[in-house]
DNA sequence: TTGTAAGCGTTATCAT
DNA sequence: ATGATAACGCTTACAA
């Protein structure tokens, strides 16, 4: 680090001493945003070189109100589906020249609320909102006020604010149905946390698949997980040491997390898979197609969700006033290892 | 989305007018910063709390000459190992209430240069850059002189910047003795970018542990990756398609993602692991318990890594000069199912 | 204890 | 085509 002191940065009035012009012109040439004179903007540029000039940022949105930077809310990163939208939002924020402020959540109301009250006092062209907890903290009614907001993957109701995300209950029902296809009738499903809308559409999707199947979904047991590998293994043991006959065949995952920890689970207690028990997940993460026995999984395009809404929300920045209310994906079952014939 | 016109946010003069006070009065409420009757502050906070004001922070930081802001430097997300060291980032980053910009840098030169001139022009408190090139972008070295930088896991030699990271000399060397200790001879070693000091620093450990063995280093062949998971399997492909008797039994991986792409192959093409090869990897990403066969690998804290980086940035920022040149880290070898003994 | 006023480094209007 | 100059909203001497 540098143990000098701290050089002070020329400004655009150091530029313009050197180059013999007003700083009116620097900011012209800077900005390319009034005439210049071929041979003054050549000196010009020739001082920024020379001075290693660069626009005081913090000025420059001071008087433009505008700062060219977005925030991002998410959960967790270790979540590789939230690393992926997190991927999609930077680059499209990359080739607009825009900043991405990062907060991440751990899907904590407390660190939501923190957050959000942060993001509100900063100018920020917009916000992209994921939620952890499906509970809007206090400040987000304002942010959305103050600033452009985008939900992605979840959906917070109540407030007026345009969505990217999947068609989840229609990827749940396909999943579902893969598994009935292979003649499982005792299935758990895993669900996430009930305030999520995510949560619920799954849980739609999959009761619509058991009834289109003949299925009671009253008889299919629910466990609550929180999205979280852990909990697809605790609550993988709750229903596998349940009494023999009443056990689930095969499990259908709310979120590949937990999918790999009902497999976890599985492989700890000698239980094969798709032998044994069959999985399904959903999100199709990077490395849901690498374990063994692979797992079969349904795809969000998570990097293209946050491209998109990132897109939404600098169009809406830029005063486009045609952004859509809702942006919703089509998602992809995956069939891979992990579901095989129902076994007695 | 708001579709009324933005409602314009309201100042301090706004504040001040309606707490019938004076703007110094208000900014000293605001900031703690100076004394103010007890019944006046509670004026000011009343009439903060009716406009909902929030001071505006380009602004502010215009004046104070600070923005309470720092850069994140990653090459991908998608890697969660960086995943990890940017959450410990942004958990630091947010006890300091200090905000965390994020740059992905896919670990191309190209975007490597692009965030690091970007956030030269930023008035921030510092950067924490983790190179994916090894390559140190021009506009670094000013970045450099600018801001407080450290550098995280990867080290870039010339410049005169911090850096934490963990000791990969040594966990490279105990990960080959365990390979050594499981009786293999013919091991082939697929290592990261030649350009990058992580890659040289594996392979030095890889080849200490060979020496130690009494083996020749040179007579062990090594495969060049880039960190990814496919340069792993197409490594792999190269190696066990090669004239039988002098394929590998092992494979010692650089990093997880190349180790998983090598048991990739092998499920691919009927190798059982550690049955017929054996794998180990680095870095311990979360998901390396997880798999079937769970890797043998070395654990990096990555979490205390970008926390630990953090502190001392914003420690150096507060202008104490004892922040350490350089930290790190020790790595622990995780034992796992994917190295067994050597069979020939 | 409170208020006045001078910047912080830009941008943009308006003369020239 | 160029250059003064007045904001932008805040912090902070300094004055009262």
């Amino acid at each position: 680090m540098s143990s000098t002191t701290p050089p002070r940065r020329s400004t655009m009035k150091d530029v313009a001493r050197h180059a013999g012009v007003s700083v009116s012109t620097v900011s012209y040439v800077i900005n390319d945003s009034g005439p210049v004179a071929p041979d003054r903007r050549a000196r010009v540029l020739a001082a920024v070189q020379e001075l290693g000039y660069a626009p005081n940022e913090p000025a420059r949105s001071l008087k433009r109100r505008r700062v060219a930077t977005i925030g991002l809310i998410v959960p967790d990163l270790g979540n590789q589906f939230f690393a992926a939208v997190a991927e999609g939002v930077t680059e499209a924020a990359m080739e607009h020249d825009v900043l991405v402020v990062l907060c991440t959540t751990d899907a904590t109301q407390e660190r939501e609320a923190y957050h959000t009250r942060l993001l509100r006092g900063q100018r920020l062209d917009g916000v992209i909102y994921l939620s952890g907890t499906g509970v809007p903290p206090r400040a987000l009614q304002e942010l959305a006020e103050l600033h452009a907001v985008v939900f992605v993957d979840e959906r917070l109701v109540g407030l007026d604010v345009p969505f990217v995300g999947a068609d989840n209950r229609r990827g749940a029902r396909d999943a579902m149905a893969h598994v009935l296809a292979n003649g499982h009738t005792r299935i758990a499903v895993i669900g996430g946390p009930p305030a999520l809308w995510t949560s619920e559409q799954r849980l739609a999707g999959y009761r619509e698949a058991l009834a289109a199947a003949g299925h009671d979904p009253d008889e299919t047991p629910v466990l609550r997980g929180d999205y979280r590998q852990e909990s697809g293994y605790v609550a993988a043991r709750e229903a596998l040491t349940a009494p023999e006959g009443s056990r689930p065949t095969a499990f259908a995952c709310a979120n590949d997390l937990m999918a790999f920890g009902v497999i976890a689970y599985c492989r700890d207690h000698g239980l094969r898979v798709p032998g044994d028990v069959s999985v399904v997940g959903f999100d199709d993460v990077p490395l849901a197609s690498l374990l063994v026995p692979s797992l079969t999984t349904v795809r969000q395009p998570a990097a293209d969700m946050g491209r998109r809404a990132t897109e939404m929300l600098l169009a809406h920045v830029a005063g486009k006033e045609s952004v859509a209310a809702e942006d919703l994906w089509a998602t992809e079952l995956q069939v891979r290892e992990s579901v095989g014939p129902a076994v007695q």
